[in-house]
DNA sequence: CCATCTTTGTGCACGCGTTCACAAAGACAT
DNA sequence: ATGTCTTTGTGAACGCGTGCACAAAGATGG
Protein backbone atom coordinates (compact mmCIF):
# COMPACT_ATOMS: atom_id res chain seq x y z
CA UNK A 1 0.00 0.00 0.00
CA UNK A 2 1.72 3.39 -1.25
CA UNK A 3 1.49 5.99 1.20
CA UNK A 4 3.57 9.54 2.03
CA UNK A 5 3.67 10.97 4.84
CA UNK A 6 2.42 14.51 5.96
CA UNK A 7 6.22 15.56 6.33
CA UNK A 8 7.00 14.68 2.94
CA UNK A 9 3.48 16.43 1.50
CA UNK A 10 4.14 19.50 3.46
CA UNK A 11 7.77 19.70 1.60
CA UNK A 12 6.34 19.02 -1.59
CA UNK A 13 4.27 21.45 -0.85
CA UNK A 14 6.08 24.30 0.48
CA UNK A 15 3.71 24.43 4.08
CA UNK A 16 3.73 23.33 7.68
CA UNK A 17 3.12 19.69 8.30
CA UNK A 18 1.75 20.06 11.59
CA UNK A 19 -0.69 22.18 9.27
CA UNK A 20 -1.19 20.07 6.93
CA UNK A 21 -1.96 17.26 9.37
CA UNK A 22 -4.68 19.74 11.38
CA UNK A 23 -6.30 20.54 7.72
CA UNK A 24 -6.35 17.01 7.03
CA UNK A 25 -7.88 16.06 10.18
CA UNK A 26 -10.34 18.61 9.51
CA UNK A 27 -11.43 16.09 6.40
CA UNK A 28 -11.28 13.03 8.50
CA UNK A 29 -8.73 11.71 6.62
CA UNK A 30 -7.30 9.36 9.02
CA UNK A 31 -3.62 8.54 8.73
CA UNK A 32 -2.04 5.55 10.19
CA UNK A 33 0.76 6.48 13.09
CA UNK A 34 3.97 5.41 12.09
CA UNK A 35 3.36 5.40 8.36
CA UNK A 36 1.17 8.33 6.82
CA UNK A 37 -1.75 8.52 4.50
CA UNK A 38 -2.57 5.70 2.02
CA UNK A 39 -2.09 7.76 -1.33
CA UNK A 40 -5.67 6.38 -2.78
CA UNK A 41 -7.61 6.82 0.10
CA UNK A 42 -6.54 10.51 0.85
CA UNK A 43 -6.77 11.18 -2.76
CA UNK A 44 -10.68 9.60 -3.10
CA UNK A 45 -11.37 11.90 0.28
CA UNK A 46 -9.98 15.06 -1.20
CA UNK A 47 -11.62 14.76 -4.44
CA UNK A 48 -15.08 13.80 -2.70
CA UNK A 49 -15.36 17.03 -0.13
CA UNK A 50 -13.59 19.00 -3.66
CA UNK A 51 -16.86 17.57 -5.35
CA UNK A 52 -14.45 16.19 -7.90
CA UNK A 53 -15.96 13.01 -8.34
CA UNK A 54 -19.33 14.09 -9.11
CA UNK A 55 -20.59 15.35 -12.52
CA UNK A 56 -21.62 19.30 -13.02
CA UNK A 57 -23.34 20.48 -15.94
CA UNK A 58 -22.71 24.12 -16.85
CA UNK A 59 -23.97 26.58 -19.89
CA UNK A 60 -21.53 29.35 -21.14
CA UNK A 61 -23.56 32.00 -22.48
CA UNK A 62 -21.62 34.34 -24.55
CA UNK A 63 -19.76 32.48 -27.36
CA UNK A 64 -17.15 35.25 -28.51
CA UNK A 65 -13.48 34.35 -28.07
CA UNK A 66 -13.28 34.09 -24.33
CA UNK A 67 -16.62 31.85 -24.49
CA UNK A 68 -15.04 29.87 -27.42
CA UNK A 69 -11.58 29.27 -24.92
CA UNK A 70 -13.94 28.36 -22.01
CA UNK A 71 -15.44 25.58 -24.34
CA UNK A 72 -11.99 24.39 -25.67
CA UNK A 73 -10.66 24.62 -22.00
CA UNK A 74 -9.23 21.11 -21.03
CA UNK A 75 -8.97 21.72 -17.53
CA UNK A 76 -13.17 21.40 -17.38
CA UNK A 77 -13.75 17.71 -17.70
CA UNK A 78 -10.92 16.66 -15.86
CA UNK A 79 -12.24 18.67 -12.83
CA UNK A 80 -16.06 17.13 -12.85
CA UNK A 81 -17.02 19.82 -15.44
CA UNK A 82 -19.27 19.16 -18.54
CA UNK A 83 -20.23 21.76 -20.70
CA UNK A 84 -23.70 21.38 -21.44
CA UNK A 85 -24.59 23.80 -23.86
CA UNK A 86 -23.03 27.03 -25.58
CA UNK A 87 -25.23 29.75 -25.55
CA UNK A 88 -25.51 33.34 -27.66
CA UNK A 89 -27.71 36.05 -28.40
CA UNK A 90 -26.36 36.10 -32.20
CA UNK A 91 -28.67 34.43 -34.08
CA UNK A 92 -25.99 33.63 -36.66
CA UNK A 93 -24.03 31.72 -34.10
CA UNK A 94 -26.81 29.20 -33.59
CA UNK A 95 -26.42 25.62 -34.98
CA UNK A 96 -22.45 26.59 -35.46
CA UNK A 97 -20.05 24.31 -33.55
CA UNK A 98 -17.79 25.35 -31.67
CA UNK A 99 -15.63 22.62 -29.61
CA UNK A 100 -17.53 20.42 -31.27
CA UNK A 101 -20.92 21.22 -29.87
CA UNK A 102 -23.36 23.40 -31.79
CA UNK A 103 -24.12 26.86 -30.37
CA UNK A 104 -27.96 27.40 -29.12
CA UNK A 105 -29.81 30.40 -28.98
CA UNK A 106 -30.35 32.61 -26.11
CA UNK A 107 -34.17 32.05 -26.46
CA UNK A 108 -34.04 28.46 -25.59
CA UNK A 109 -32.07 29.31 -22.60
CA UNK A 110 -34.87 28.42 -20.02
CA UNK A 111 -35.35 25.35 -21.79
CA UNK A 112 -31.84 23.87 -21.66
CA UNK A 113 -31.14 24.99 -17.99
CA UNK A 114 -34.23 22.96 -17.34
CA UNK A 115 -33.82 19.83 -19.20
CA UNK A 116 -30.01 19.48 -18.29
CA UNK A 117 -30.44 20.24 -14.50
CA UNK A 118 -27.67 22.83 -14.77
CA UNK A 119 -27.16 24.98 -11.39
CA UNK A 120 -23.87 26.97 -12.75
CA UNK A 121 -23.58 29.36 -15.52
CA UNK A 122 -20.61 30.44 -16.73
CA UNK A 123 -21.15 34.61 -18.41
CA UNK A 124 -19.07 35.44 -21.48
CA UNK A 125 -21.15 37.98 -22.58
CA UNK A 126 -20.43 41.58 -23.24
CA UNK A 127 -20.99 43.63 -20.18
CA UNK A 128 -23.83 45.05 -21.45
CA UNK A 129 -25.43 41.63 -21.73
CA UNK A 130 -24.33 40.27 -18.72
CA UNK A 131 -26.93 41.38 -15.91
CA UNK A 132 -29.38 40.48 -18.46
CA UNK A 133 -28.31 37.10 -18.68
CA UNK A 134 -27.93 36.79 -15.33
CA UNK A 135 -31.11 37.46 -14.29
CA UNK A 136 -32.38 34.64 -16.91
CA UNK A 137 -30.03 32.29 -15.52
CA UNK A 138 -31.17 32.47 -12.17
CA UNK A 139 -34.87 32.66 -13.00
CA UNK A 140 -34.52 29.26 -14.83
CA UNK A 141 -32.47 27.76 -11.57
CA UNK A 142 -29.04 28.48 -12.10
CA UNK A 143 -27.42 29.01 -8.16
CA UNK A 144 -23.90 29.70 -8.70
CA UNK A 145 -22.21 32.25 -11.61
CA UNK A 146 -19.35 32.80 -13.09
CA UNK A 147 -18.78 36.11 -14.25
CA UNK A 148 -15.93 37.16 -16.69
CA UNK A 149 -18.14 40.49 -17.79
CA UNK A 150 -16.17 43.43 -16.63
CA UNK A 151 -19.39 44.25 -14.58
CA UNK A 152 -20.92 43.93 -11.20
CA UNK A 153 -23.98 41.46 -11.20
CA UNK A 154 -26.54 41.69 -8.82
CA UNK A 155 -28.13 38.47 -7.64
CA UNK A 156 -30.39 37.44 -4.76
CA UNK A 157 -29.74 35.74 -1.74
CA UNK A 158 -28.63 32.04 -2.30
CA UNK A 159 -26.90 32.70 -5.26
CA UNK A 160 -23.39 32.73 -5.37
CA UNK A 161 -21.96 34.94 -8.06
CA UNK A 162 -17.51 34.87 -8.44
CA UNK A 163 -16.44 37.43 -10.85
CA UNK A 164 -13.00 36.63 -12.71
CA UNK A 165 -11.01 39.99 -13.63
CA UNK A 166 -8.56 38.89 -16.17
CA UNK A 167 -6.35 41.91 -15.03
CA UNK A 168 -6.09 41.94 -11.81
CA UNK A 169 -3.33 39.23 -12.18
CA UNK A 170 -1.53 41.34 -14.52
CA UNK A 171 -1.83 44.01 -12.32
CA UNK A 172 -0.50 42.47 -9.38
CA UNK A 173 2.47 41.49 -11.86
CA UNK A 174 2.66 45.22 -12.53
CA UNK A 175 2.91 46.27 -9.27
CA UNK A 176 5.97 43.92 -8.18
CA UNK A 177 7.60 45.11 -11.36
CA UNK A 178 7.11 48.46 -10.23
CA UNK A 179 8.91 47.97 -6.77
CA UNK A 180 11.77 45.91 -8.67
CA UNK A 181 12.41 48.55 -10.92
CA UNK A 182 12.28 51.31 -7.93
CA UNK A 183 14.32 49.47 -5.28
CA UNK A 184 17.19 48.09 -7.29
CA UNK A 185 18.98 47.30 -3.62
CA UNK A 186 16.33 45.93 -1.61
CA UNK A 187 15.24 42.81 -3.03
CA UNK A 188 11.95 40.83 -3.48
CA UNK A 189 11.88 37.35 -2.08
CA UNK A 190 10.18 36.36 -5.51
CA UNK A 191 8.02 34.23 -4.55
CA UNK A 192 5.11 35.46 -6.56
CA UNK A 193 2.80 35.92 -3.58
CA UNK A 194 1.00 39.10 -2.89
CA UNK A 195 2.78 40.98 0.19
CA UNK A 196 2.08 44.14 1.90
CA UNK A 197 3.54 46.98 0.69
CA UNK A 198 4.95 47.48 3.81
CA UNK A 199 5.23 46.11 6.87
CA UNK A 200 5.57 48.86 9.38
CA UNK A 201 4.23 52.43 8.71
CA UNK A 202 7.04 54.62 8.36
CA UNK A 203 5.16 58.33 8.27
CA UNK A 204 7.31 61.79 8.98
CA UNK A 205 5.59 64.56 8.41
CA UNK A 206 8.41 66.93 7.70
CA UNK A 207 9.29 68.92 5.28
CA UNK A 208 8.87 66.33 2.52
CA UNK A 209 6.62 64.65 4.39
CA UNK A 210 4.21 64.22 1.19
CA UNK A 211 6.12 61.60 -0.64
CA UNK A 212 5.73 58.89 1.76
CA UNK A 213 8.45 55.97 2.29
CA UNK A 214 7.21 53.58 -0.10
CA UNK A 215 6.63 55.07 -3.00
CA UNK A 216 9.26 55.17 -5.68
CA UNK A 217 10.84 58.54 -6.26
CA UNK B 1 -12.84 70.63 -3.18
CA UNK B 2 -14.69 66.98 -3.11
CA UNK B 3 -13.99 65.19 0.13
CA UNK B 4 -14.87 61.46 1.45
CA UNK B 5 -14.39 60.34 4.69
CA UNK B 6 -13.16 56.96 5.62
CA UNK B 7 -16.43 56.11 7.18
CA UNK B 8 -18.52 56.68 4.12
CA UNK B 9 -15.69 54.95 1.84
CA UNK B 10 -15.48 52.40 4.44
CA UNK B 11 -19.65 51.95 4.49
CA UNK B 12 -19.29 51.58 0.60
CA UNK B 13 -16.73 49.01 0.76
CA UNK B 14 -17.85 46.82 3.51
CA UNK B 15 -15.00 47.08 5.70
CA UNK B 16 -14.39 48.82 8.82
CA UNK B 17 -13.08 52.15 9.12
CA UNK B 18 -10.45 51.99 11.39
CA UNK B 19 -8.95 49.43 8.89
CA UNK B 20 -9.36 51.62 5.80
CA UNK B 21 -7.75 54.68 7.86
CA UNK B 22 -4.87 52.24 8.51
CA UNK B 23 -4.49 51.06 5.20
CA UNK B 24 -4.21 54.73 4.30
CA UNK B 25 -1.86 55.67 6.50
CA UNK B 26 0.72 52.87 4.99
CA UNK B 27 0.13 54.70 1.43
CA UNK B 28 0.87 58.16 3.36
CA UNK B 29 -2.39 59.24 1.70
CA UNK B 30 -2.77 61.76 4.59
CA UNK B 31 -6.77 62.97 4.81
CA UNK B 32 -7.52 66.05 6.80
CA UNK B 33 -8.83 66.11 9.89
CA UNK B 34 -12.34 67.02 10.51
CA UNK B 35 -12.66 67.05 6.55
CA UNK B 36 -11.33 63.73 5.76
CA UNK B 37 -9.62 62.68 2.01
CA UNK B 38 -9.46 65.27 -0.96
CA UNK B 39 -11.15 62.60 -3.52
CA UNK B 40 -9.30 63.81 -6.54
CA UNK B 41 -5.28 63.49 -4.44
CA UNK B 42 -6.61 60.02 -3.24
CA UNK B 43 -7.34 58.29 -6.92
CA UNK B 44 -4.05 59.69 -7.59
CA UNK B 45 -1.64 58.39 -5.11
CA UNK B 46 -3.63 55.02 -5.29
CA UNK B 47 -3.40 54.63 -8.97
CA UNK B 48 0.16 55.79 -8.65
CA UNK B 49 1.49 53.06 -5.59
CA UNK B 50 -0.68 50.43 -8.11
CA UNK B 51 1.15 51.68 -11.08
CA UNK B 52 -2.09 52.42 -12.63
CA UNK B 53 -0.04 55.69 -13.97
CA UNK B 54 2.67 54.26 -16.01
CA UNK B 55 2.62 52.45 -19.25
CA UNK B 56 3.52 48.61 -19.36
CA UNK B 57 3.81 47.11 -22.38
CA UNK B 58 2.80 43.64 -22.56
CA UNK B 59 3.25 40.44 -25.44
CA UNK B 60 0.71 38.09 -25.91
CA UNK B 61 1.62 34.77 -26.96
CA UNK B 62 -0.09 32.00 -28.78
CA UNK B 63 -2.68 33.47 -30.10
CA UNK B 64 -5.68 31.00 -30.19
CA UNK B 65 -9.10 31.51 -28.48
CA UNK B 66 -7.87 32.83 -25.61
CA UNK B 67 -5.00 34.77 -26.70
CA UNK B 68 -7.68 36.40 -29.32
CA UNK B 69 -9.84 36.79 -26.13
CA UNK B 70 -7.12 38.73 -24.11
CA UNK B 71 -6.22 41.07 -27.28
CA UNK B 72 -9.76 41.71 -27.44
CA UNK B 73 -9.95 42.41 -23.57
CA UNK B 74 -11.01 46.11 -22.55
CA UNK B 75 -9.67 46.39 -19.03
CA UNK B 76 -5.74 46.08 -20.02
CA UNK B 77 -5.95 50.09 -21.70
CA UNK B 78 -7.86 51.62 -18.80
CA UNK B 79 -5.65 49.63 -16.03
CA UNK B 80 -1.87 50.48 -17.52
CA UNK B 81 -1.38 48.20 -19.84
CA UNK B 82 -0.42 48.15 -23.27
CA UNK B 83 -0.70 45.63 -25.65
CA UNK B 84 2.62 45.56 -27.50
CA UNK B 85 2.88 42.50 -29.90
CA UNK B 86 0.49 39.33 -30.35
CA UNK B 87 3.60 36.52 -30.94
CA UNK B 88 1.81 32.83 -32.26
CA UNK B 89 3.73 30.02 -33.78
CA UNK B 90 1.65 29.20 -36.61
CA UNK B 91 2.82 30.88 -39.86
CA UNK B 92 -0.80 30.54 -41.34
CA UNK B 93 -1.84 33.23 -38.11
CA UNK B 94 1.51 35.67 -38.69
CA UNK B 95 0.04 39.03 -40.64
CA UNK B 96 -3.31 37.80 -39.61
CA UNK B 97 -4.64 41.10 -37.63
CA UNK B 98 -6.31 40.44 -34.44
CA UNK B 99 -8.03 42.85 -32.65
CA UNK B 100 -6.57 45.53 -35.22
CA UNK B 101 -2.86 44.23 -34.79
CA UNK B 102 -0.82 42.16 -36.83
CA UNK B 103 -0.05 38.80 -35.02
CA UNK B 104 3.69 38.12 -35.54
CA UNK B 105 5.86 34.91 -35.35
CA UNK B 106 7.37 33.37 -32.61
CA UNK B 107 10.66 33.89 -34.62
CA UNK B 108 11.07 37.78 -34.05
CA UNK B 109 9.79 37.19 -30.20
CA UNK B 110 13.27 38.31 -28.51
CA UNK B 111 13.40 41.22 -31.22
CA UNK B 112 10.11 42.16 -29.89
CA UNK B 113 10.92 42.18 -26.33
CA UNK B 114 13.67 44.22 -27.09
CA UNK B 115 12.05 46.74 -29.16
CA UNK B 116 9.56 47.51 -26.93
CA UNK B 117 11.20 47.33 -23.83
CA UNK B 118 8.44 44.57 -22.67
CA UNK B 119 8.91 43.14 -19.13
CA UNK B 120 6.02 41.39 -18.85
CA UNK B 121 5.02 38.59 -20.55
CA UNK B 122 1.40 36.64 -21.18
CA UNK B 123 1.74 32.90 -22.04
CA UNK B 124 -1.68 31.73 -23.63
CA UNK B 125 -0.44 28.95 -25.63
CA UNK B 126 -0.85 24.94 -25.75
CA UNK B 127 0.47 23.61 -22.16
CA UNK B 128 3.26 21.70 -24.22
CA UNK B 129 4.33 24.60 -25.31
CA UNK B 130 4.13 26.86 -22.57
CA UNK B 131 7.89 25.63 -20.80
CA UNK B 132 9.38 26.84 -24.03
CA UNK B 133 7.81 30.51 -24.85
CA UNK B 134 8.51 31.04 -20.98
CA UNK B 135 12.37 30.41 -21.53
CA UNK B 136 12.56 32.36 -24.77
CA UNK B 137 10.83 34.65 -22.70
CA UNK B 138 12.97 35.67 -19.76
CA UNK B 139 16.14 34.63 -21.78
CA UNK B 140 15.05 38.31 -24.06
CA UNK B 141 14.61 40.08 -20.32
CA UNK B 142 11.13 39.41 -19.55
CA UNK B 143 10.64 39.22 -15.78
CA UNK B 144 7.17 39.00 -14.96
CA UNK B 145 4.95 35.96 -16.49
CA UNK B 146 0.99 35.64 -16.98
CA UNK B 147 0.46 32.37 -17.35
CA UNK B 148 -2.64 30.98 -18.45
CA UNK B 149 -1.35 27.44 -19.53
CA UNK B 150 -2.01 24.57 -17.80
CA UNK B 151 1.33 23.71 -16.65
CA UNK B 152 3.60 24.83 -14.07
CA UNK B 153 6.38 26.76 -14.90
CA UNK B 154 9.94 26.99 -13.95
CA UNK B 155 11.80 30.24 -13.77
CA UNK B 156 14.93 31.52 -12.83
CA UNK B 157 14.95 33.83 -9.62
CA UNK B 158 13.92 37.10 -9.61
CA UNK B 159 11.07 36.28 -12.40
CA UNK B 160 7.71 36.20 -11.20
CA UNK B 161 5.04 33.94 -12.65
CA UNK B 162 1.64 34.23 -11.56
CA UNK B 163 -0.82 31.22 -13.24
CA UNK B 164 -4.37 32.01 -14.33
CA UNK B 165 -6.49 28.50 -13.49
CA UNK B 166 -9.51 28.66 -15.53
CA UNK B 167 -11.32 26.25 -13.66
CA UNK B 168 -10.29 27.18 -9.92
CA UNK B 169 -12.85 29.50 -9.48
CA UNK B 170 -15.45 26.86 -10.87
CA UNK B 171 -14.33 24.83 -8.80
CA UNK B 172 -14.90 27.06 -5.82
CA UNK B 173 -18.76 27.36 -6.91
CA UNK B 174 -19.02 23.64 -6.90
CA UNK B 175 -17.95 23.13 -3.97
CA UNK B 176 -20.47 25.63 -2.30
CA UNK B 177 -22.88 24.16 -5.19
CA UNK B 178 -22.41 20.54 -2.90
CA UNK B 179 -22.86 21.70 0.24
CA UNK B 180 -25.97 23.47 -0.81
CA UNK B 181 -27.59 20.63 -1.60
CA UNK B 182 -25.71 18.65 0.63
CA UNK B 183 -27.51 20.23 4.03
CA UNK B 184 -30.65 21.85 3.36
CA UNK B 185 -30.99 23.24 6.74
CA UNK B 186 -27.89 24.97 7.74
CA UNK B 187 -28.06 27.60 5.42
CA UNK B 188 -24.68 29.04 3.86
CA UNK B 189 -24.44 32.67 4.31
CA UNK B 190 -23.89 33.58 0.57
CA UNK B 191 -21.21 35.82 0.94
CA UNK B 192 -19.50 34.14 -1.77
CA UNK B 193 -16.36 34.20 0.03
CA UNK B 194 -14.34 31.33 0.08
CA UNK B 195 -14.39 29.55 3.94
CA UNK B 196 -13.20 26.76 5.56
CA UNK B 197 -15.60 23.58 5.86
CA UNK B 198 -15.72 23.44 9.44
CA UNK B 199 -15.24 25.80 12.26
CA UNK B 200 -14.00 23.21 14.52
CA UNK B 201 -13.17 19.47 14.11
CA UNK B 202 -15.48 16.99 15.40
CA UNK B 203 -13.64 13.68 15.21
CA UNK B 204 -15.47 10.77 16.42
CA UNK B 205 -13.37 7.16 16.06
CA UNK B 206 -16.75 5.07 16.86
CA UNK B 207 -17.97 2.68 14.70
CA UNK B 208 -18.78 4.95 12.05
CA UNK B 209 -15.43 7.02 12.43
CA UNK B 210 -14.76 6.52 8.63
CA UNK B 211 -17.66 9.03 7.53
CA UNK B 212 -16.32 12.59 8.74
CA UNK B 213 -19.38 14.94 10.22
CA UNK B 214 -18.39 17.30 7.27
CA UNK B 215 -19.58 14.51 4.84
CA UNK B 216 -22.69 15.11 2.61
CA UNK B 217 -24.10 11.49 3.14
C1' DC C 1 -9.52 84.08 20.02
C1' DC C 2 -11.81 80.51 22.10
C1' DA C 3 -15.15 76.76 22.10
C1' DT C 4 -17.11 73.11 19.80
C1' DC C 5 -17.47 69.69 16.43
C1' DT C 6 -15.83 66.43 13.10
C1' DT C 7 -12.67 63.15 11.44
C1' DT C 8 -8.08 61.46 11.23
C1' DG C 9 -4.17 58.64 12.87
C1' DT C 10 -2.77 55.17 16.03
C1' DG C 11 -1.79 52.65 20.65
C1' DC C 12 -3.76 48.75 22.58
C1' DA C 13 -6.42 44.63 23.17
C1' DC C 14 -8.76 40.94 21.34
C1' DG C 15 -9.34 36.88 18.41
C1' DC C 16 -8.01 33.71 15.03
C1' DG C 17 -4.95 31.02 12.45
C1' DT C 18 -0.38 29.01 12.39
C1' DT C 19 3.25 26.62 14.52
C1' DC C 20 5.37 24.09 18.21
C1' DA C 21 5.83 20.24 20.85
C1' DC C 22 4.39 16.08 22.78
C1' DA C 23 1.46 12.20 24.12
C1' DA C 24 -0.88 8.43 21.88
C1' DA C 25 -1.04 4.96 18.47
C1' DG C 26 0.37 1.72 15.58
C1' DA C 27 4.20 -0.82 12.87
C1' DC C 28 7.95 -3.66 13.06
C1' DA C 29 11.85 -6.22 14.88
C1' DT C 30 13.55 -9.28 18.31
C1' DA D 1 5.01 -10.33 24.05
C1' DT D 2 7.79 -6.49 24.77
C1' DG D 3 10.51 -2.63 23.30
C1' DT D 4 11.75 0.69 19.98
C1' DC D 5 10.80 3.67 16.29
C1' DT D 6 8.02 6.41 13.33
C1' DT D 7 4.28 9.41 12.43
C1' DT D 8 -0.19 11.03 13.56
C1' DG D 9 -3.50 14.02 16.00
C1' DT D 10 -4.02 17.86 18.94
C1' DG D 11 -3.56 20.95 23.23
C1' DA D 12 -1.19 25.06 24.06
C1' DA D 13 1.59 29.09 22.90
C1' DC D 14 2.79 32.42 19.78
C1' DG D 15 2.29 36.07 16.34
C1' DC D 16 -0.23 38.89 13.35
C1' DG D 17 -3.99 41.29 11.55
C1' DT D 18 -8.39 43.51 12.76
C1' DG D 19 -11.24 46.44 15.40
C1' DC D 20 -11.93 49.50 19.33
C1' DA D 21 -11.44 53.68 21.42
C1' DC D 22 -9.33 57.94 22.13
C1' DA D 23 -6.07 61.78 21.77
C1' DA D 24 -4.56 65.06 18.36
C1' DA D 25 -5.54 68.07 14.62
C1' DG D 26 -7.86 70.99 12.02
C1' DA D 27 -12.36 73.25 10.54
C1' DT D 28 -16.05 76.18 11.66
C1' DG D 29 -18.90 79.40 14.18
C1' DG D 30 -19.70 82.77 17.70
Amino acid sequence: MPTVSSEELAAAAGVNSAKLRKDFSYLGSYGTRGVGYDVEYLVYQISRELGLTQDWPVVIVGIGNLGAALANYGGFASRGFRVAALIDADPAMAGKPVAGMPVQHTDDLEKIISDNGVSIGVIATPAGAAQQVCDRLVAAGVTSILNFAPTVLTVPDGVDVRKVDLSIELQILAFHEQRKAGEESAADDGDGAAEPAVTKAQHRKGPDGDVPAVMPA
